[in-house]
DNA sequence: AAATTGTCTATTGTCGACAGTAGACAATAT
DNA sequence: ATATTGTCTACTGTCGACAATAGACAATTT
């Protein structure tokens, strides 16, 4: 299927890449008129942009003051986690039973693959699989709502993620805490997958907050 | 404190408005050139109202094609009022320790007034304290990120509610469900309390979901 | 008749320009 | 020196026009 990419669209997927690389800065005043030039459209599409940005929460908007490059606190940044811990947590549980051997063996292999990519260093394929983890996860769950707000706090996430991923887990500890989430899977027990799925996530956004909070004395 | 209403922000109102009152019916198309010209401001307001709603998920939007108003099947209605549930179970459940018997009175004080407004068929009435009596719940939560998802839900429950709730409940079931919920909370049991809110949600999402399916016949 | 192709039209996508305002800074008054 | 007021500037808000395209419908071919 092809898709036609507005010009919007790449303004999106360009202003995603420069605040994940860190060229642009949270707290940082995303101008139109620069980006405009810069990018040799006019300001119309790079609004547009903006717009989708700050409904994925990445860009923070003031009326008539301007568009700013999202300073998550401590707070926001638990807060992210727990939401899609809870989410994910809820959604895990529900499809559980949908998960025969052969499911669950990829999942294990994953969390394998996982630890080898972390021991790389290879953070950027460690995230895609991280995606493709918890995709696998939902591929039977049909609640497009709640599968929007959990892509939205993931992409949310990896701008977390991709900063502080070496300093939150060593490699055995990745694979271990995604097993423990394939254990609880296996176990079916709806009640434990949540709880494991929801500690799972408020335990790193726990972790990054504090990284965070040590950053901003 | 005063907040200048920009064209967007009066534009987005309207538009919700006219949904809500069902003179912009479901797959309707909205077309910006049509409203431009009705509301006598020109298209770029009116472009930015309609992403507004898109991401509120009042309107859907294919690209080139045009922006039309959301037809929920019933599966999307199902799956709005579950999340919500799960959400706001979860929230519950985490501030629960917070209520006193103050609080708690004045929740079982709203459950009563709900029946009133039933009875006197005062469904606008009916909904603001239905916004009001969760809002209490949540007043103590400061997850910024799970309330403004419990936002959106709410604005989409809206619609469909106002369409459907003669034939919902009863005013006494009404005053009935939500007590449950009241003492759920009284009971400080976090388990209870999540599954006694996530039921009150889905059931009610069975209902809606119901109806609808028998009018789409 | 059915399938393909071409044309037209209504609607969205983008443009450049101007209007209005928030915030900074200078000028003035106390 | 501090507080108030005025001015300026850079940015967002809005505008009307034009470009591009999806979908409908007509013309053409088989």
């Amino acid at each position: 299927m092809i898709q036609k990419a507005t010009y919007k669209d790449q303004v999106v997927e360009f202003i995603y890449k420069e605040i994940l690389k860190g060229n642009l800065k949270p707290k940082e005043q995303i101008k139109e008129s620069n980006l405009s030039e810069t990018l040799g459209v006019s300001r119309a599409p790079i609004r547009e942009a903006l717009r989708e940005l700050i409904s994925m929460g990445l860009v923070e908007y003031v009326p008539r003051v301007g568009n700013f490059v999202i300073d998550l606190t401590p707070k926001d940044i638990l807060n992210t986690y727990t939401t899609r811990g809870v989410l994910e947590g809820y959604a895990a549980s529900c499809v559980s039973k949908l998960f025969g051997k052969n499911e669950l063996e990829k999942l294990y292999g994953m969390c394998e693959k996982m630890r080898h990519l972390a021991e790389g260093g290879e953070n950027v394929k460690l995230i895609d699989l991280g995606d493709e983890f918890h995709n696998a996860i939902f591929a039977g769950y049909d609640n497009t709502q709640l599968v929007k707000f959990t892509d939205t706090l993931s992409i949310k996430s990896h701008l977390m993620f991709s900063k502080y991923w070496p300093k939150l887990y060593l490699p055995n500890q990745i694979e271990q805490r995604h097993k423990k989430i394939v254990d609880a899977i296996e176990s079916k027990d709806r009640q434990k997958i949540e709880k494991t799925i929801r500690n799972h996530y408020i335990e790193t956004g726990e972790k990054i907050a504090k990284l965070k909070e040590e950053e901003g004395v």
